[in-house]
DNA sequence: AGAGTTCTTGTCGACAGGACCATAACTTCG
DNA sequence: CGAAGTTATGGTCCTGTCGACAAGAACTCT
């Protein structure tokens, strides 16, 4: 136990020079709204191993790209969209037995995109869905690999930035209703917020939404046509709006 | 832009046989309070590239461990502390030029110890050292590679996990003052506590602290001796104190 | 027109949290 | 030994926040 190290830690009868090969990859966790439920982009692999089950996209990094730039490169070739700004990476995942052809390490990615549903029929639709995440934590839909852990990760990392950072307003497009704003935090948060009060913490401090003057168009029951906002500069640092019960006061040990 | 992908985002032209080969290496932030204020454990490297330089420890990960795995090793190798409870993975870095010998990608992990002065004391006195995470901050200590962003992000992780978990107990040890736990707090956060108001956030509701009976040495200049308490099993899940404001309000963009 | 739905404004009460003061219990210094 | 200084602990007060709830406004459908 007295082998101490002093060049990063390398032990004793370890030869640095020959370090073992890894591949490294990208996977992304892509996250939307679709019909107030939190959705997940997944495709369907066409070889083996795991032929036929859904996974998250993915591919190598390359020697030459940032881990990064390698994200945002995923996320284009799968939705099209070119938007690094919500692109936040969440985890590693390096298990020797996770994929049983070779030792591959994976930086997992989490995205945040509004009505990606358009975007994904450009793609071959056998290959690729739009799928409720409840139903990929529940087991309903088995993932390839460690693929359920990742996106269970990814929603723990959602639910936590929802109050930390202003992700909320990337579920909804560049001009919103207050409701589905909220449906964003009900979403993702499992809760329910009352609109009265959800409206009054957003409005009354300014820099968080900016009312365009227009009015959207009331749905199928009709209602009171809800006013449009915009995102203000706020959104950028912090949400309005925090979970009430961080702590779950369980019984259990 | 129509080269869809099917097989894990491979896109056309590259071969998935012939991936690019990555040396993977974990790195770990140890964190610790010493006279009130948050210090790092670095090493000082012996070798060629940033030879003389602080960085922290780490090493090779290896095939046949999970990173979890290769972590713990590395704080054991470097503290003699054999406790994976309070080592959190969070972040990894694959930046091309990030190390000039090879293309390597480091998972970086953050382990928090109480009182690692001692166990540094078995290492080489010359290659370890605990210094202010101010420092390292600030740019007065120049670390080696990227490890000053690394160092910047586990900082910012640990300021997160302290209203978000119960992550300050792991500071502290078995049984200690409130003043001791308090300014855990008030050293990650940067903020100013009331010590009544402290005492009462954590006294009021049961299964935070509980108390010991004993009552801790009063320090140099005197003062009521204050009771040791020792953690309840809600810091399991939370923490009973909370950022006051999280959202800074700032005037620029 | 009337019922039903949604959005929006208003009111009220409970409670958490910060500021502040007073007292207790210890130290060191004169 | 007494006085001054320091820390811990308990108490009060006050303000702002947040949730529950009620009521009105504006729309769609039958």
């Amino acid at each position: 136990m007295a082998t101490k190290t002093t060049n990063r830690g390398v032990p004793a009868g370890y030869d640095p020079s020959r370090f073992p090969a890894f591949a490294v990859t990208v996977d992304v966790v892509i996250l939307t709204m679709s019909g107030s439920r939190l959705h997940v982009l997944l495709v369907r692999r066409g070889v083996a191993p795991f032929k036929g089950m859904w996974a998250i996209p993915g591919g190598f990094k390359r020697p030459t790209e940032t881990l990064d730039e390698a994200a945002k490169r995923e996320l284009a070739q799968e939705t099209g969209v070119d938007s690094a700004s919500l692109l936040t990476q969440f985890g590693a995942y390096g298990d020797p037995e996770r994929d049983p052809r070779m030792n591959v390490v994976t930086v997992a990615y989490l995205a945040v995109l509004r009505d990606v549903g358009d975007l994904v029929a450009g793609s071959d639709a056998a290959d690729a869905a739009l799928l409720p995440v409840a139903d990929a934590l529940n087991g309903k839909i088995e993932l390839a690999f460690d693929h359920a852990k990742i996106v269970r990760d990814a929603v723990q990392r959602v639910r936590v930035d929802l109050d930390l950072t202003g992700i909320a307003t990337a579920f909804v497009g560049p001009t919103f209703t207050l409701a589905e704003l909220r449906a964003v935090y009900e979403a993702v948060w499992g809760v329910h917020l009352d609109g009265a009060n959800f409206r009054r913490s957003v409005i009354t401090e300014d820099g968080w939404v900016i009312p365009t003057g227009r009015r959207a168009q009331p749905g199928a029951p009709g209602g009171k046509p809800a006013e449009l906002f915009r995102a203000g500069r706020m959104w950028k640092y912090s949400s309005p709006i925090r979970r009430s019960q961080p702590n779950q006061r369980r019984k259990e040990d």
